[in-house]
DNA sequence: AATCCACAGGAAGATTAGGATA
DNA sequence: TATCCTAATCTTCCTGTGGATT
């Protein structure tokens, strides 16, 4: 049930599927096929789509005797143009060529080695570069595209995949033309489609009649308010079964989906909190503790920039770390809101000014907890506000 | 209607980190 | 390895503002 799984029929993308491989077929003739650019948010099928249809590619390669490299790389692992190449260049190893290092060439040798390796090999080489957006500057692909007009008895074609549609907008306009020869944009799914997914799978994966009827709609429709994700549907689905299946319950129902968006929301905060910088850490515990101080004295849970700006200026001392001005820290609160670890909205006080209006958007024990991770917090943990805060 | 608080948030320049280049 | 570049981070200085209070 995971979104990793590659099922062997993909529901509601026969269009996209068609069209890929309309694209890409001039391979088995020996012909180049275009370079492609596809679009699509997450969890609308592109890595599935691409996958799918080069493994009927070489396939059909195989068959008929053409020769087809195929060679999928994600961008966000291997993101500069160094170890791109080194990774291209290291799908052609075999027991004549020598292997690459990963440190020491310099790149246009590593680029010239792997021109030899494409020629020698002949045939279309495939490249599919998944979230090229993450791709640190676009001379690796400037390089790439290029690279078929040094090259006589092979071809190469770079299929490169985006969820983010203005990402040409930035690209030097060389790469934009020779890489966008063709344009793929993959709609979102509507909840019905999302419904055929999750069937698909459950299908495959779970025993007839151990789940509610409603359970599958409840998913989709959560999911495709999400912008229509199937992965989100996907890991909803799974977690509900994983939770239901954890509390001995016969048949995974609504309130096991409800759980499970839950959790799956609590992952999340859990994730971005241990990934923060130190001074978003530091003011997010400013706020953890002025909403614990707020609710001990019990008055209304509003917290302002400036009681923030305070603990946090007090905090930053005993910790020994350099303070920001308030101006940045209220950056990094609306950077935090934006997050949704805090809700952050302006509001008036009249004549009392303009301030936001801060509130922890979870739970706050379980951000401390991840808090107090941080080695730079242990000493700061037994931290008392200390009086002169505004009592009304 | 005028005032004025306590910030919001824009602009521009300075600093810094890290990769690119020689 | 040294230095050059660029993008991100941060500061300084600034103007703007919703609405309770006067």
């Amino acid at each position: 049930m995971r979104h990793t799984f590659m099922p062997e029929i993909l529901p509601h993308r026969d269009k996209e599927i068609n069209n890929l491989a309309s694209v890409l077929v001039p391979a088995l003739r020996d012909e180049t096929p275009s370079n492609i650019f596809i679009y699509g948010k997450t969890g609308t099928g592109k890595t599935a789509v691409t996958k799918f249809v080069g493994k009927e590619l070489l396939n059909k390669g195989n068959k008929t005797g053409k020769k087809v490299n195929f060679i999928y790389i994600n961008c966000e692992v291997v993101d500069t143009q160094y170890r791109l190449l080194q990774n291209i260049a290291n799908h052609f190893i075999d027991e004549w060529s020598e292997r690459i290092p990963f440190t020491g060439w310099p790149t246009d040798e590593v680029f010239v080695k792997l021109k030899n390796m494409i020629e020698k090999q002949g045939g279309v080489t495939v490249i599919i570069l998944d979230e090229v957006d993450k791709l640190k500057g676009d001379e690796a692909l400037y390089n790439l595209s290029r690279i078929n007009s040094d090259l006589g008895n092979s071809k190469v074609s770079i299929i490169g995949i985006s969820n983010d549609l203005k990402y040409t907008e930035f690209l030097d306009p060389r790469v934009k033309s020779s890489l966008g020869e063709e344009n793929m944009i993959f709609p979102p799914y509507d909840a019905s489609e999302l419904q055929d997914i999750l069937n698909q799978r459950i299908d495959i994966a779970l025993k007839p009649g151990s789940i509610d009827e409603d359970v599958v709609p409840l998913c989709s429709a959560l999911a495709a308010q999400e912008h229509g994700d199937a992965r989100r549907a996907l890991d909803l689905l799974r977690m509900s079964a994983e939770l239901a299946e954890r509390a001995k319950s016969l048949r995974i129902t609504k309130k096991h989906v409800r759980l499970a968006q839950n959790k799956i929301e609590i992952d999340r905060i859990i994730e971005v909190v241990r990934t923060l910088p130190t001074q978003s850490k530091l003011i997010l515990l400013a706020i953890l503790l002025q909403e614990q101080h707020n609710k001990k004295i019990g008055s209304s849970g509003a917290i302002t920039t400036g009681e923030v700006y305070e603990i946090y200026k007090e905090l930053g001392k005993k910790a020994r770390t350099d303070k920001l001005t308030q101006r940045r820290v209220a950056d990094l609160i609306s950077e935090l809101d934006m997050l949704g670890i805090i809700t952050a909205r302006v509001i008036s006080k009249g004549r009392y000014g303009r301030t936001r209006d801060i509130k922890i958007s979870s739970s706050t024990e379980d951000i401390m907890k991840i808090l107090h991770e941080d080695g730079v917090f242990k000493e700061l943990s037994n931290y008392k506000i200390h009086g002169q805060m505004k009592l009304i």
